[in-house]
DNA sequence: CCGATGCTTCGGCCGTCACCGTAACATTTC
DNA sequence: GAAATGTTACGGTGACGGCCGAAGCATCGG
């Protein structure tokens, strides 16, 4: 089977380490210089050239080269569910493993991060419950909906959900998905919504990237807005 | 990060050819001894056992011993579903390399295949299509709904909607999921509907499993119900 | 109890690949 | 134009890991 070879080549790029790390470094949907990967990777910048070169020649990066600088990004979505996915069977297997140590830095990570193009951590979990509590999403394992209460209040927000449809998805309803949530272990809001709702907290400064990586803190205005909309409590921990 | 080094190992261990071969084997969901993933993947079964070994610590595959036999199967759905990611990225990056050599074996997959637990290939997207036409099902790319004439429709099948919720997910109509397929690169049925269906075949003889690959074969009677209750016509090509 | 079968462990060979030093190229800035 | 910065190309080194042959354990059948 052909399509054997391709699969091999592809896993095999994602599962050496510094490669790993770059593409993680990637998954917060920014696009990212040669340099800043290798730093994040920990290797020279040469040997980072050459790891970029062959993730772009699988197509699982995209460069766009302006000026002297080559700015990379995942080539799709679909690279992020695929990392998504090992990470969720990599955190399955976890906890047969010696103790998961969690550094300081991940503290930042677990409370608040971006998921590739929408919100995790324990503020994408709470911001889901919420939205679920409050009979504006519905989530199952594998599916999600937007009710017609949640397309007003997204409406509200302004977020309009019939914007987001595309030529497949008409329906409005299902621009949602579960994202399981790799540090909470439950799901949190990914697809069209998801994504929506994350710029848009970027948008109106209810969030702000935290310097240098994927984790972001929440403003004194977004701690409101997340409660009074989504019934989100501060979170103290 | 701690998490890198185990997402790192994760995608290694699928990363290599041999073991893609074992995972892509196992991705009907059946159990097969370290014997038979050895002869697939055609390596010396000494080999194979060190691989099956590392693929179990990690979590990917469980062991099953039955007597003298050791039976290997995915660990869990998610397992699949980060095979089914992987391969959909490398489908993605495929059209751009040379030709994609379909050898004669590869029609059969290509008609009808098991992908995991649920039906893919041409009988699985024909599916799918039949049942959207049908109004039977919504599907968007992130997710998909039954509706209430799909839960009719699969309940004269003799699949009960109520059955297949489980604690995390009451609301029934949402035990949908679209999966895109490699060959065709169009959603099909999966997710717990997708799984009961893909059962409910097997068990009224409407499809059997074509010896040693993943492939299926369509029987007459299946011919008779796809096309009556889904609205498939007789797969030609 | 003995041979056959399935599987695993051990030891050694060999290819592949990540890595960096050095150097060249491209672009921007002074 | 020259210096500085970001990026790519090349060559050599070292290590990790896949592979098989041979031997050691389990289990089943006679």
């Amino acid at each position: 089977m052909a399509s054997n070879a391709l699969f091999a080549e592809v896993a095999s790029l994602a599962g050496d380490p510094a490669r790993a790390g770059m593409l993680h470094a990637l998954m917060d949907g920014r696009a990212l210089t040669a340099s800043e990967l290798a730093h994040v990777a920990g290797i020279a910048p040469q040997t980072a050239s050459g790891h970029l070169a062959r993730l772009a020649a699988a197509g699982l990066v995209r460069v766009e080269k302006q000026g002297r600088h080559r700015y990379h990004r995942l080539a799709s979505p679909a690279v992020a569910r695929m990392m998504e996915s090992i990470m969720q069977v990599a955190s399955d297997a976890a906890p047969m493993r010696r103790t998961v140590r969690t550094g300081p830095r991940d503290a930042a990570l677990r409370a608040a991060r971006t998921c590739y193009d929408h919100l995790a951590g324990r503020l994408g979990v709470a911001l889901a419950d919420g939205l679920v509590a409050g009979g504006h999403v519905e989530l199952a394992d594998d599916a999600g909906l937007v009710t017609g209460a949640g397309i007003g209040l997204f409406g509200r927000l302004g977020i309009d959900m019939a914007a987001l449809a595309t030529d497949r998805s008409r329906r409005t309803r299902l621009l949602c998905r579960p994202c399981l949530d790799w540090s909470e272990r439950r799901p949190h809001l990914a697809g069209a919504v998801g994504a929506a709702l994350c710029t848009r907290s970027f948008e109106e400064g209810w969030i702000r990237r935290i310097e240098g990586t994927r984790a972001v803190a929440i403003t004194p205005k977004g701690q409101q807005v997340f409660r009074d909309a989504f019934g989100v409590r501060h979170d103290r921990q």
